[in-house]
RNA sequence: GGAAGAGUGGGUGAGCGGUUUAAACCAGUUGGUUGCUAACUAACCGUACGAGUAACAUCGUACCGAGAGUUCGAAUCUCUCCUCUUCCGCCA
């Protein structure tokens, strides 16, 4: 969310920025509403003012008049929360604006490719795909999931079930004891607010599962990303600086509708309404996002790096970032039976704009303002899990286990 | 799930229809005095929105868990909801 008094005082600027991000702002429209809300308070308060005024006096010959002045105020108010709430509905759905080192464009072709990492295996025998490698002994089972819960859900077993959970207990170790986060294990199910604080809410309300309770109108959802939670964690606070930068590390499930994607990646593993995610999340002041954003891509590489993975960072274009970032990498593992690099990690820097939706404050000697906030997952393990069995296969079908997972898989040499 | 009680500024906590402009205390900030690991003292000390300013300053309005209602007037009365505490029940 932006400052309105910044986003009135330079509506040209902002609407340039916006188009970059392929969002339309209607600055007449705005422009109108903006200075309509002010004339209704500016009236209401006047109103407000003498009715103060006069209930003080305790003068009976007044209260006929004062009983008229509270019904103009309502009338006004009513008519300021329309007006306010049409604002509200403008601007909370106005993404983050790009940062300057953001390549622009509208869309992923506009990506701009930051770096390789490792060297791609050649293999002398045709590698099969993490569903066929996963389809001997139903170690990846569909058949299951589907009649237990549908399509995009899955069932492992066995040494693949350990594996997933060998790849969170290496994760969360290399990132608690080697990057100094914080472990917090949060609830997934959060409500209403919090899923406005990090912005998927209002916008992409349709992305997220609601959860019924009974005997209440209030919304719950379930968690989409453990971002959700860990950066609502500072949510309504005022923190100390020299308590920042705060830095947090789940592993959570995560839920996700993956509305609009219907016919994208329906075979595997890939793309599913729930998979495990390790989730980065610093809280730092705001001037120092951009290098705490370096840092934490480095975390989120170095799990690739110490399971020789073979990967691409990429600079996201800024018609392609999400909706609160100003900045994000995306970290693409490799993908053999795709032939090409895949998704696995998102890292964003959102400035400002989330803790401006959750009221997260830190204090120092100048005086209060936003915190900063980045998210970054570090991994996502269902994707992981591919790559390490595409990349590890052998002719057999078996899979190698890397150095650093043997301790975590009962020192097994292959599965 | 049942019963009872409670939600007031960063914290403790008064007020229970109109000089409350939310007391007082603690914490915090700034200055002063004495002094030496502190004490005393004065002022300041919330959030949001609006007006105002180059930016401060300043001014206005609202905010006593949330929302609605009663009233000329609500922190105070009524209703609904939320949260917390205690007890009982159920449960991993």
């Amino acid at each position: 969310m932006h400052n309105l008094k910044e986003l009135r005082k330079n509506l040209e600027h902002f609407k340039k920025k916006f188009e970059e991000r392929n969002v339309d702002f209607d600055i007449i429209d705005f422009k109108k509403k903006d200075t309509l809300n002010r004339d209704l308070i500016n009236k209401k308060e006047k109103l407000e003012q003498e009715k103060k005024y006069l209930s003080k006096s305790k003068d009976k010959s007044n209260f006929e008049k004062s009983k008229k002045i509270s019904q103009e105020i309502s009338n006004l108010e009513e008519k300021q929360t329309l007006c306010q709430s049409e604002i509200d509905r403008i601007i909370f759905s106005l993404p983050n604006l790009a940062h300057d080192d953001v390549p622009v464009g509208k869309d992923e072709k506009f990506n701009k490719l930051i770096k390789k990492k490792g060297d791609i295996k050649k293999f002398s025998f045709k590698t099969k795909s993490h569903v066929e490698l996963g389809a001997k002994n139903q170690n990846i089972d569909f058949e299951t999931s589907i009649k237990l819960s549908g399509s995009r859900f899955v069932v492992l077993k066995g040494k693949f079930a350990m594996l997933e959970r060998a790849l969170i207990n290496f994760m969360l170790d290399t990132h608690i004891n080697y990057f100094k986060y914080t472990e917090i294990s949060p609830p997934l199910i959060v409500n209403e607010e919090v899923m406005f604080g990090t912005g998927q809410l209002p916008k992409f309300k349709d992305d997220q599962f609601e959860i019924k309770f009974d005997n209440s109108d209030q919304k719950k959802y379930l968690i989409p990303t453990a971002e959700v939670v860990l950066t609502n964690l500072v949510r309504k606070t005022i923190i100390e600086k020299n308590l920042l930068p705060k830095r947090f590390v789940a592993s959570t499930p995560c839920f996700r509708k993956e509305a609009g994607s219907y016919g994208k990646d329906t075979k595997g593993m890939i793309r599913q309404h729930q998979f495990y995610k390790v989730e980065l999340v610093s809280i730092t002041e705001p001037n120092k996002c951009l290098e705490e954003l370096e840092r934490m891509l480095g975390c989120a590489e170095s799990i690739l790096e110490k399971l020789d993975i073979p990967y691409q960072v990429v600079l996201l274009s800024s018609g392609d970032m999400g909706f609160s970032a100003e900045k994000t990498y995306d970290i693409e593992a490799w993908i053999p039976s795709e032939n090409k690099f895949r998704e696995i990690s998102s890292c964003s820097s959102c400035g400002s704009f989330q803790a401006r939706r959750m009221g997260a404050k830190y204090k120092s000697e100048i005086g209060t303002d936003f915190v900063g906030t980045l998210n970054g997952s570090g991994l996502a393990v269902g994707r992981l899990m591919i790559a390490l069995l595409e990349n590890n296969q052998n002719e057999d079908g078996s899979i190698n286990i890397p150095n650093v997972l043997k301790k975590y898989m009962n020192n097994l040499e292959k599965i």
